[in-house]
DNA sequence: AGTATTTGACCCCC
DNA sequence: GGGGGTCAAATACT
């Protein structure tokens, strides 16, 4: 239900943007139709992040980690005890953010290890599960889950739970400023793309699938001015055109550049809530 | 031998 | 009650 109206919304951005090429394609701009076409496309992408807020949340956590060593007294077998011991109590689902991505690689700058494989019902691939390496030692808290996609096989499903604090998180932090970056500047619906800038550390890449990312324009040359990130992610599933728009309207002067990215990024997100 | 993966068991929560 | 997330012994790999 709630996806389809994420679908609608995002759509109906789409439409606008298509509407907003097209003017920007005339010699003469109208730029008060302009400016209306930016504010309408921004306010559904403001929409569309705070629906689909409500979506991601619901995916559920992993449990806090069991500090009980003393149950393993109780083990007699060699395989699992039975439940007189609840090695699992005080389970509980903490709201650690999350975040959906689409990849045609699960590899990232982070170490993983996995820890279990489900069949999930009624899908078609098994659903795998990551934690950090540094789990252990340096008590990361940064899972993630790994789905093949079954409308793209080529492509993962990949949900990262909870934010990696281990040393080599700290050491991609730094790179993080090499993000994308888009901007509205002459309105006030911006906080839209926001919600996508705070992925876990995870989910953002760089070095990595230089192949796709090689057919983009370099970072700086997107849209800036109240900087909001885009996760990598989301703009390396397709090539990008690379036009390039400036204009004026208010004496501000706004410039517009890859917008078939934000295009782009509106449909693989569209993507993620498609049934 | 140490580390990573597999996989059945276990438990929480809807 | 059952789906999904995690544990941990067994196994595979380096």
């Amino acid at each position: 239900m709630a996806e389809c109206s994420v679908i609608d919304v995002l759509r109906r951005g789409q439409e606008w943007t298509e509407e907003l090429k097209v003017l920007l394609a005339q010699p003469k701009l109208p730029s008060d139709q302009v400016e209306l076409l930016l504010r309408n496309i921004s306010g559904a992408f403001s929409e569309a992040t705070a629906m689909s807020q409500n979506i991601v949340a619901s995916v559920p956590d992993q449990r806090m980690p069991s500090t009980d060593e003393n149950d393993m007294d109780a083990i007699s077998s060699k395989k699992r005890r039975t439940q007189a011991t609840p090695k699992f109590g005080g389970r509980k689902r903490a709201n650690n953010s999350c975040n959906k991505v689409l990849r045609k690689s699960i590899d990232d700058e982070f170490q993983w290890r996995k820890y279990g494989q489900k069949e999930i019902f009624g899908a078609k691939y098994p659903r795998s599960y990551f934690r950090c390496t540094h789990k252990n030692d340096q008590n990361c808290q940064a899972t993630r889950q790994v789905q093949q996609s079954e409308k793209q096989p080529d492509m993962y499903e990949i949900t990262y739970i909870g934010e990696h604090t281990c040393k080599e998180a700290k050491k991609h932090c730094q790179q993080q400023e090499a993000s994308y970056m888009i901007n509205f500047k002459p309105n006030t619906n911006n906080a839209l793309i926001q919600h996508f800038s705070s992925p876990p550390l995870s989910s953002i890449k760089h070095e990595q699938e230089e192949e796709v990312m090689s057919n983009q324009t370099s970072p700086g040359s997107i849209i800036s001015h109240e900087q909001v990130n885009i996760p990598s992610d989301f703009l390396d599933m397709e090539p990008i055109v690379s036009d390039s728009f400036s204009m004026d309207f208010d004496g501000s002067s706004l410039e517009l550049e890859n917008i078939d990215s934000i295009f782009s990024f509106d449909q693989q997100y569209c993507s993620l809530f498609q049934v």
